[in-house]
DNA sequence: AATCGTCTGTTCGTTATCGCACGCACAGAA
DNA sequence: TTCTGTGCGTGCGATAACGAACAGACGATT
């Protein structure tokens, strides 16, 4: 078995043996759905069907939102945390294909016929979200309407994402990785800091850990990045987005492409219907 | 530039430089749409809406059906051709992330939003299918219906096999991935025979053209297959089931599990009411 | 202050794949 | 038949990543 899959290895225990705690600072500022681009898109009258029904929960670090066995009831639109899609082979190696973070929802393949997915939903970094009854999303989804557009958009840009990480495993260094992966989780994150062990990094990433410390240590050394114990912050976006593979300015267009009607986090909700 | 990207390098072209002629054999048995999975799930009403529009083509190797550029306006459902999904890095390399054959619908995403996609659309085996004027059948999927569900949970079976991939690229040899391939190819085919040089597969699965000679070699000399210049021969179906890693039953079975209500190819459409 | 668990740094031998080069075999054309 | 192009086989050094083992460094707990 591979060393960096050890952390989700587990399948009996639904989180990992480590979990940052939802600090003071997640929690200080108000928290609202349309911190999620996707819930913030809606339509004034489908928000306000919706939203007597969004509970706001924990997210701690490595929590199994779902996989193979539970059959999962909610969706879940992330506003501080981040979630990985990460498949599990049969040897328990793991590989990450998909980040999602406020710009997304978690579950929506519940949505589209199946009623398990492939996969499982890993906290990969602590925060808060929203979760919804998935049935009540399906009734919306069914009845079609701008949900539908939005989420159909937004799967869309989620296939692009899963595909230029098929190819990115495929041709790409691990350094070049870890930075497609620290810029991914920034975008999804309100500050420059990256709460995230080099362990749980090289598991998401499929390689060992090992290999990260290396790469994560020539960044350190070139100066784009500093970290300690589990605590990355980056120095140089810029030149870190020039060590980065293609494939984050890909996934990154390919978002921003689709899901342009979707405001940033924050926006007031005024303002929103002004984007209608 | 990896060698094995060369075929697909030389994007003015439309095509590549071989081509494998349409043969009798393809053209003596009786082509109808219904030989498409999708095509043949439809409701009956939905079914001759749209028939009148489909247009038989013949698909050649190497043909590109859509790319970055070219704003395609044609969704096809493969008949007897099988279509590859290729990602093309900056570099010229490239990789496959999804094959589309007679169970499929290229250009679905065109009917999501995006007017285009990210990737290119490469005729990996010659043959005909048919195509559809995309807008078409945005009218049908923006009115709801079978048909939207129907293509939804194609996309996630899609979206399954695209993901696996991903994992697969990144954890398994080379020749467990050309079993995987094989296996694949052959679910999309009547006969147990692929015509398909190994420099194609090469750039197909994005490694070099003399890895997939050393594995088709170690699988010839343990008689799961045969092969000549072109030509690939499965002896022993079952043996190259064990030989590829489980990412081929893994999609295998997400496919059937979602797509179970399209009967296989070639049913007769009298049978296929019963169906609905 | 001492201890312990976790996170990170480093080394070493092994392996898979790469990139390149060359040679052979077969099929169709001259 | 001979020539030529294409497909396939093979060998070799280089490289990236692996697997394993261990050492140091830091933080939290006692």
């Amino acid at each position: 078995m591979n060393s960096a899959t050890m952390n989700f290895a587990p399948a009996t225990s639904s989180r990992l043996s480590v979990a940052w705690p939802v600090t003071k600072a997640m929690m200080c500022r108000p928290h609202s759905p349309l911190q999620n681009h996707l819930l913030a898109a809606l339509s004034q009258e489908e928000f306000d069907h919706l939203s007597p029904y969004l509970e706001l929960v924990q997210m701690p670090l490595g929590e199994v939102l779902h996989g193979f066995s539970g059959r999962t009831q909610y969706v879940y639109f992330p506003t501080t945390a981040i979630v990985s899609l990460v498949y599990v082979l049969e040897d328990g190696a793991t590989a990450e294909t998909a980040i999602i973070g406020n710009e997304g929802v978690l579950g929506i393949s519940l949505l589209m016929g199946g009623e398990n997915t492939p996969n499982r939903a890993v906290v990969q970094s602590a925060g808060l979200g929203y979760r919804l009854k998935a049935q009540l999303l399906k009734n919306e989804f069914d009845l079609a309407g701008s949900v539908f557009q939005i989420l159909l958009r937004y799967f869309q840009a989620l296939m692009t994402h899963v595909a230029q990480t098929a190819v990115c495993n495929r041709h790409h260094t691990v350094e070049q990785q870890l930075c497609r992966f620290l810029l991914l989780s920034l975008d999804r994150l309100p500050s420059n800091s990256i709460t995230m062990t080099q362990e749980l990094i090289a598991s998401m990433l499929g390689v060992r850990r090992e290999g990260v410390t290396e790469a994560a240590g020539n960044l350190q050394r070139a100066g784009l990045i500093k970290y300690s114990r589990g605590q990355i912050e980056v120095l140089a976006r810029p030149k870190l987005e020039k060590a980065a593979c293609e494939c984050y300015a890909v996934v990154k267009q390919e978002f921003d492409r689709l899901l342009t009607h979707a405001p940033r986090c924050g926006t007031p909700h005024a303002l929103r219907q002004s984007c209608a």
